[in-house]
DNA sequence: TCTTCTTTTCACTTTCTTTTGAAAGTTCAA
DNA sequence: TTGAACTTTCAAAAGAAAGTGAAAAGAAGA
């Protein structure tokens, strides 16, 4: 295969792979776009590579920056902003991790603990059931926290990152 | 909080987690209905409750079945299909887990292996970073695939479910 | 077999999301 | 201060995804 294709198949595939988790596709591939890449791109070269519009690709990048998996680069001499992928996988994902978690656990734990004061006779099986329901995912989302909490750290304390580069 | 108010409230969240994760909001409001309720409900009962279609209804219950988190319920004497949930979360989340591999992890990684044989000189830039993205990448997959392999595994062996449920 | 109730399918509609492109805004060298 | 180069914004258009409803298919009992 040549290196253009597999380059189009892969920026394809990382974005269909992103729509599926609710990542919107444009996002996904200007991010797979950046990870192969040797060099940081200008948001030219990006729109020239992807076909697609200059605001679609100055939104998408600038989101890509909120969430802390690409960088702008200053070129020296340069007046164009370029960018650039964080290369090392497992860092992109413990930097997705934390931002899902900010985003959409947290909001879950206080919905969820709001939820909890339901009003009613505990021996309502209506009643009971949901509230069982709801405790039990409240553990469940405490439990998951903790869980992301350590794979985070682990990826940031020196000490387990030596231990993970073993796996990787 | 009346119980009304409740369970809508934690259908629509429900709902919208679902979304943000590539998952159908119907689909998933019909996994909330589910899961809260006491008892088995019928395609009509979730129309009612939800206000959707038949069709949808349909549709969305079968998808349920396939991830394998819903099951069809026959009650003595009804000729009716009814629906019911898994009530415990950790069993949904590795039913959830299984499914998103199979469906995602498993063709990722065969696409991964193929993009490594892309033709090229090893001294061009281009080449490398593109062969070492995607090496990087595939390691990375192996090691997500055994790890929710032994989540999974965790779940199913009485002995680990035991150790479990000390977390939950 | 026929009737009736239930489930499934599918073409069409609606809704929601993404992308575009033109215009406005910003920055900086001259 | 100007104007060229570059960036950001936003309303409208296109596109994708989900939902509807009616008809077809299927199942159970008479």
């Amino acid at each position: 295969m040549k290196l253009a294709d597999a380059k189009a198949q892969f920026i394809q595939s990382w974005g269909s792979l992103g729509a599926q988790w609710g990542i919107n596709r444009t996002m996904a591939q200007i991010h797979a776009l950046l990870m192969i890449m040797p060099d940081p791109l200008s948001a030219d070269e990006i729109m020239a590579e992807l076909n697609i519009s200059r605001g679609n690709t100055n939104m998408n990048v600038r989101e890509l920056i909120n969430w802390g998996i690409v960088d702008r680069v200053l070129i020296p001499g340069e007046r164009k902003e370029y960018f650039t992928a964080e290369k090392d996988i497992w860092k992109v994902a413990t930097e997705i991790a934390r931002e899902r978690k900010r985003r959409e656990l947290e909001p879950i734990i206080k919905t969820l603990n709001q939820l909890q004061e339901v009003e009613g006779d505990a021996k309502d099986k209506h009643v009971k059931a949901f509230r069982d329901s709801i405790q039990n995912l409240n553990k469940f989302a405490h439990q998951t926290d903790k869980a992301i909490n350590s794979f985070v750290k682990a990826e940031e304390s020196w000490f387990y990152g030596t231990l993970m580069k073993l796996f990787k």
